[in-house]
DNA sequence: CGAGTTTGACCTGCGC
DNA sequence: GCGCAGGTCAAACTCG
């Protein structure tokens, strides 16, 4: 794909139109931003992120409920430097793998349910799509999904759906980040501009059909990127302590009335609104596809303490401490400092 | 023997 | 339309 840099932004939309929220976000990207950019993401001041502040500093959080939520890991021992990407573009190796940026795409959809990815519904079958060329066994009622998500199964004109993806940088020797769900590798692919293969990774739990990516920068090999695709609907499989993510599953949040209660994942939801707050204004619609955020440069000392504020008051106490423990960082600090 | 990994082939999307 | 690159499949293989 295109080498050449792209814009740096972070972008949210609410999608009403689907009746589910939706939101890409692009966190930044580093090392070969140039600072001048308005749009620059100071990595330093972004150390601390999504994954580090699920741990909140230390192995306690482990299973986080962020971590839980996000469908991400816990990285043993990592620093994670950011999440990115954007839904319809295809991060490039360039970009992710080149370590020039990160990309991740929150979409969080909270349909209510039929949406399709609430929650890796689609049909199981995510995998064959064996060359509809020969041999296709169809069963009943999976025909259209024949591919998964996405290849034939499209309408022209009708861009594929993309599950929500996040992604983010860690610091880890390992590759393979512990983050309680069993995975399978399914393939290995080399990408462009780096001497590191990718691995793809589909959840082993029946009818979950999350999927992550892992790969090593190039630039800087001790850092691993792990991109997740889609959201788990089922329980982290390994038992945790005190079983703290349970306590985040969907049907809990949605005990409690809080504006992330729209069913789905509290940090993505948190995310969302955090961008819509402040974010959605700006952002400007691409001529070419469904979901593509391009287009918007997103300013993150946009984030005001309205929003904050706002929630610190909505969430019971003892949940106002968890917001402050799994948001990221750079989020409170700013609006700390505005 | 079942589950997971490896790996080459194939498919799709996208830019030119 | 072509070629490239990303993503996925599935047979073969490995491992516990």
């Amino acid at each position: 794909m295109s080498d050449e840099p792209k814009p740096y932004f972070q972008d949210f939309m609410l999608d009403q139109g689907s009746n589910m929220y939706s939101c890409e976000k692009q966190f930044s990207t580093f090392h070969n931003l140039d600072s001048s950019q308005p749009n620059y993401f100071d990595p330093s001041s972004y150390n601390m992120s999504f994954t580090e502040s699920l741990q909140g500093g230390n192995m306690d959080h482990y299973n986080s409920p962020l971590a839980t939520s996000f469908g991400v890991l816990s990285p043993s021992s990592s620093e994670v430097f950011s999440s990115v990407d954007q839904g319809n573009q295809k991060p490039s190796a360039g970009e992710l793998g080149g370590g020039d940026q990160t990309l991740a795409t929150l979409n969080s959809s909270i349909s209510n349910s039929s949406s399709s990815e609430a929650g890796g519904v689609e049909e199981e079958d995510s995998g064959k799509r064996k060359k509809n060329i020969g041999q296709v066994k169809e069963e009943p009622g999976q025909e259209s999904s024949k591919n998964g998500n996405n290849k034939v199964d499209k309408k022209k004109g009708e861009k594929k759906q993309k599950e929500p993806r996040f992604a983010f940088m860690t610091k880890s020797e390992v590759d393979q980040l512990e983050d309680g769900y069993r995975w399978r590798k399914y393939g290995q692919k080399a990408v462009k501009n780096s001497p590191y293969p990718r691995s793809y990774y589909r959840c082993t739990t029946q009818k979950c059909t999350v999927k992550k990516r892992v790969e090593r920068s190039y630039e800087d090999p001790t850092t691993v990127i792990t991109t997740y695709e889609g959201q788990h609907n089922h329980p982290v499989p390994t038992s945790l302590r005190g079983n703290a993510a349970a306590m985040f599953t969907p049907s809990n949040l949605l005990s409690t009335p809080t504006p992330f209660s729209y069913g789905s994942n509290f940090p993505q939801d948190l995310l969302l609104h955090m961008h819509h707050h402040n974010t959605f204004n700006i952002t400007q619609p691409t001529t070419h596809t469904t979901n593509n955020v391009a287009g918007s440069v997103y300013s993150h000392n946009n984030i005001n303490n309205s929003f904050l504020q706002q929630y610190q008051q909505q969430l019971p106490p003892d949940q106002y401490g968890l917001l402050q423990d799994i948001v990221p960082s750079m989020f409170l600090n700013r609006t700390n400092h505005n």
